[in-house]
RNA sequence: CCGGGUGUGGCGCAGUUUUGGUAGCGCGCUUGAAUGGGGUUCAAGAGGCCGCAGGUUCAACUCCUGUCACUCGGACCA
């Protein structure tokens, strides 16, 4: 049988989910190893994910008045140094810059983790007055933390990523920002990525090197692992007074600024492939698809399939992203690639479609089949784009589901974190040594105090004391 | 960082041990022909400092030492 090989092309994820992922980041054609271990070339494929991510994300952002700046990508030591947990944070993964050309610096630069005191440092010389706030800023550009164990997109040494750095004269403003930007990046994940994710916020042990509060948004992959999706922190006014930004408010007196940082990578990337994807391939949410309907013409050889197929070419770039392949790959391999390269569309169009004045229309996300009259194409084709985009959203919100557990007691928890991978709501006291406890007992962390509580129980899944938060517990990438 | 696995044309592998003797297969690629609604067929070609660096030897893909990368699991992190 012909399908052998592009069955043995891609490692089955119940056989081996790992080598599935690596299989599909690499024949889809996202990236590519360098030379560097750890850092990834991200191919035109991949980019053009990226690409879109960033173009949606960014006018979500400026739509909420926020500029984009362009920080250094160097840091002084002396300026990592100046927020305490911060600087214990990320210090030991930065990477060091100790000379120029030949000559030893007199102070070492890191280049940036994260550009919190690049932004601290720049705000302390430009705010004085309130009228000076709010600042909303954001910058697209990449980081670099020196991992010991990487893996494509979900954990590389350098990243690409966007971080928003927002400072307002009161906590309130703050506070209501860092919700915002939760909210913000919970809504792109459910409506264009079609990843269903859990708000919620990080207990103090999984807060951010520096902040008060932790916001998150937690996704469960294919195998029942979480992956944290993207985060915003309220830093409270610690950073400003390390940093010493003050400003005079309205009552003329010299006072703190509250401010917030919030971020997301590449991995979401990783969370697209690992949320839809299945054993052919990639299965991309037609929002952020670089090519969202393929055009492949049947016996191109027979006359006027050609004519009519680029006639159907044109019209489908006017409503979607699309791409006609005339190559001379026979029309099952063609099925197969872009299957695998996760494009929600695909149209055949053949002698046999022509005569009828009919198209066959194939959804990638669940195989459905549609004949479809030519005279119907763009409707069709709009109204089948939002119609898999909220299938997939439906099927990984079900999929999450029936892989969320509720767990009352120690030996319940231990037993669902062995034998079935997925979240495990539980009730937790606060205390650390539980959490602790947790992972060491059972092997999960936990994953966020959800926005939405939900009562099932008033004694700590750990220690049996009393308790009145809910948590998400699991396994984490 | 700790423990396991793997590095041989673009990809997947064989060859390595008891036998050290100058590299082979499948896919892909190029050319030609036929085919064309689920990875089509036939023919002819091109392509390899055997991860890298040392060492042993007349001779190393093969033995020894070191190193790097990828990968899996663990600890740490987006």
């Amino acid at each position: 049988m012909a399908n052998e090989k592009m069955v043995k092309a891609i490692t089955s994820m119940d056989e081996d989910f790992a080598k599935w992922y690596t299989d599909i980041v690499a024949k889809a054609e996202l990236m590519d190893y360098s030379s560097v271990k750890g850092c990834m070339i991200i191919r035109p494929y991949g980019y053009a994910i990226w690409e879109n991510i960033q173009k949606t994300l960014d006018g979500m952002f400026k739509e909420t008045g926020h500029e984009n700046v362009c920080m250094p990508m160097f840091i002084p030591e002396s300026l990592l140094q100046k927020e305490k947990d911060h600087v214990e944070g990320f210090a030991p993964e930065v990477a060091w810059v100790t000379h120029g050309g030949n000559e030893k610096l007199e102070e070492r630069l890191c280049v940036r983790p994260t550009s919190e005191t690049l932004f601290c440092d720049h705000y302390a010389n430009i705010i004085q007055s309130y009228r000076d706030l709010p600042k909303l800023y954001n910058q697209w550009c990449s980081v670099v933390r020196w991992e010991k164990t990487t893996r494509p997109f979900l954990r590389s040494r350098e990243f690409l990523w966007q971080e928003g750095h927002t400072i307002h004269a009161t906590a309130e403003e703050a506070q209501a920002e860092t919700v915002r930007m939760l909210e913000t990046y919970a809504r792109f994940a459910e409506e264009y990525l079609a990843i269903p994710v859990v708000k919620g916020v990080k207990t103090e042990k999984e807060r951010f090197a520096g902040a008060a509060d932790t916001y998150t948004i937690e996704a469960l992959m294919h195998d029942g692992k979480a992956l944290q999706s993207a985060t915003s922190h309220y830093f409270g006014d610690g950073f400003a007074r390390a940093f010493n930004i003050q400003f005079t408010d309205k009552d003329n007196k010299l006072a703190y600024p509250f401010q917030t940082s919030w971020g997301c990578t590449t991995r979401l990337i990783g969370a697209v492939i690992m949320t839809h994807g299945d054993n052919d391939g990639l299965v991309l949410p037609p929002a952020i698809a670089p090519i969202q309907t393929v055009l492949i013409p049947i016996a191109a050889h027979k006359e006027g399939v050609v004519e009519k197929a680029n006639e159907v070419y044109e019209r489908l770039c006017k409503v979607c992203r699309a791409k006609i392949d005339l190559s001379e790959q026979s029309p099952g391999w063609k099925f197969a690639e872009y299957e695998m390269k996760g494009v929600p569309l695909r149209v055949e169009l053949g002698p046999k479609d022509i005569e009828k004045n009919q198209c066959v229309i194939v959804r990638r996300d669940n195989r459905q089949k549609y004949f479809v009259s030519l005279d119907d194409l763009e409707s069709e084709i709009a109204r089948l784009l939002v119609e898999v985009r909220d299938s997939m959203l439906e099927a990984a919100r079900n999929r999450r589901d029936s892989m969320t557990y509720v767990a009352h007691d120690l030996d319940e928890m231990i037993k669902i974190a062995d034998e079935k991978p997925g979240f495990i709501k539980a009730m937790w006291c606060g205390d650390r040594e539980c959490e602790d406890a947790l992972k060491e007992k059972a092997g999960v962390t936990s994953r966020c105090i959800p926005l939405e509580q939900e009562h099932i129980g008033d004694t700590c899944v750990c220690c049996g004391k009393k308790a009145d938060k809910m948590l998400y517990w699991g396994k984490a990438y």
